[in-house]
DNA sequence: ATGATATTTGCACTGAATGCAAAGATGAGA
DNA sequence: TCTCATCTTTGCATTCAGTGCAAATATCAT
């Protein structure tokens, strides 16, 4: 194929009116420039430049030749540098994945700001439940929450996922306040699982690991149920901080069993941003992650008690 | 600079999904694929291209970048099309440079033949009397009677030019017709000279090599000017054959002398088509010079005689 | 005529591009 | 759940295109 070289020179040989001129401009040995014409005249199978040592005149495949081509080179920078200028500042349309309950509560909430901060920027929103190929739906980046697949993604940690015991005002007052994890057993449990079985909720305490079999009238795999009723006063639920975080400190939920903390397991590796390991992440992409482990900070909003530091710290609940 | 290759290999790879479908294609190694795109991401300095084992997925860049580049290339191909097709068939326009006198008489009635042979050519055709240079009018081709001056151009000889004395069938009803060469000092020699001083015509005949002084009553730079005095029974001039020789063929003139020619010399070297001495000769010049050769033959029709092979044969008159 | 400068070609050399093999990753099917 | 087929990527040796220099040839200006 002819390259693209040839074709640069042909067209700077044109403007400058000799091979040794653009040599000088160039950088290079005339005779390169000659044999990189020659080349291309061989390639299209015509002369494009009557050659005298003392002048150049273009034929009349040449000046048609010239004409298109010095256009289309153009175009080319063009659509280069339309390119670049994606990647100077973040710009263009940013793809979000993420998880549905989540999403709306911490995701959504924080694009007024960040749209603020970078108004070339658009964003388009994709929350699924269902785990997706980031490139199957076009994401640039996704929020994960918990359950890390092992891929060749980047995973970049945004905040941890403790999760908390907690129950309505209005269920406590007429069940009671359990005490210890053992008198878990005695309450109404609201049971998040997949699967059938039993359900066991381990517990770290200041007395060690206490593993405790939980049951009640509603088992369901959905967790924004499970927060439904809790909110209703059915019972004691295992909810996500940034679930109830803001209820807790509001005092329509009330936390239980505050000294103990769900032992980490696969849904607690945290929460994170996952985008794609390529050798050049785009500014937008790095805008974003930036933005979100800023806003979300060492210690989530969700997390902060009335009183100021009740609970374990986050920042080593892995 | 980023290379025609690699964008032709990023285009590729969108349309066949995958590198190795492009090697496949392309009878390449998939890694050669892989690298070049990646050279093409570095260039443009963003990320093109989102690669999985399974799947290739485009970034807003690349989604750009594929849209305008392969437009771009597209157009690319078109005008090499459009040069190559330049050079499949004669077609174009043909800027051609002759001598006014020659050109009139044996350029121009020669067109409309040759464009009736190729209807896509179009001719330019410019008639100057000082040497030009072929880059500095822009001609593609020029025809040039005697006087070839060393140049890089390539000469194809067209025809010899032969030149006979000649006269009005009523000067020498008035003056006699010389018999030998001898007899023309007693004639009004009509002088062609572009300098002063003494005219000797060169003469050979079957007695060999004649020097005659001639002179008389005109003296002219200008071949046409004799021509016409010739004409008008003024006396006896040596002029081309391609000039007199229809005037010879109808009467109106008369050869004299006809076992003697003039010696050859710088005015006889021929008729010769000139054109730049490229490696990639266009076919339109081709066909012109191919159609005067053709045209003119090995003795040219100005050359014939109505008894049909009178006179010194032109292919060996040199 | 002579000198300055132009293009082109031969020649040696450098650097980019290539293919192959191996490693890591992913989806399909048993 | 495991295995296999297939994909991308990287290291490494090799090949080939592109480069610069010098010499030859050609042209214009002085």
């Amino acid at each position: 194929m002819n390259s693209l070289n040839a074709i640069r020179l042909f067209t700077a040989a044109v403007d400058a009116g000799s091979f040794s001129e653009v040599g000088r401009r160039l950088g290079m040995a005339p005779s390169s420039v000659s044999r990189q014409v020659a080349a291309l005249e061989d390639s299209v199978g015509a002369q494009l430049i009557h050659r005298t040592t003392r002048k150049l005149g273009l034929t009349e495949a040449g000046r048609l030749y010239f004409e298109r081509v010095s256009r289309i080179l153009a175009e080319l920078d063009e659509a280069t540098a339309a390119v670049s200028h994606l990647e100077e500042s973040p710009r263009g349309v940013l793809h979000v994945n993420g998880p549905t309950a989540f999403g709306v509560r911490h995701v959504a909430p924080a694009l007024p700001d960040f749209l603020a901060r970078y108004p070339e920027v658009r964003v388009e929103l994709t929350l699924t439940d269902n785990f997706v190929d980031l490139l199957e739906v076009g994401a640039d980046v996704a929020v994960r929450v918990g359950e890390l697949e092992d891929s060749s993604l980047i995973a970049r940690r945004l905040a941890p996922n403790r999760r908390v015991l907690c129950a309505s005002p209005g269920y406590l007052a007429r069940a009671g306040t359990p005490e210890r994890p053992g008198d878990l057993a005695a309450h109404n449990c609201l049971v998040y699982t997949r699967h059938h079985g039993n359900v066991n909720w381990n517990l770290g305490g200041p007395d060690g690991l206490a593993e405790v079999r939980v049951g009640g009238n509603l088992r369901t795999n959905n967790t924004e149920a499970v927060h439904a009723a809790a909110l209703g006063g059915l019972g004691i639920a295992l909810l996500p901080s940034w679930l109830v975080g803001q209820e807790v400190q509001s005092g329509r939920l009330v936390e239980v069993l505050p000294g103990y903390r769900a032992a980490p397991g696969a849904l607690d590796t945290g929460i994170h941003a996952l985008y794609p390991a390529d050798r050049h992440l785009s500014t937008k992409v790095r805008a974003f992650v930036d933005f979100l482990v800023e806003r979300y900070g060492p210690r989530p909003y969700w997390e902060e008690t009335p009183e100021g530091s009740a609970g374990p710290d986050p920042r080593t609940a892995r």
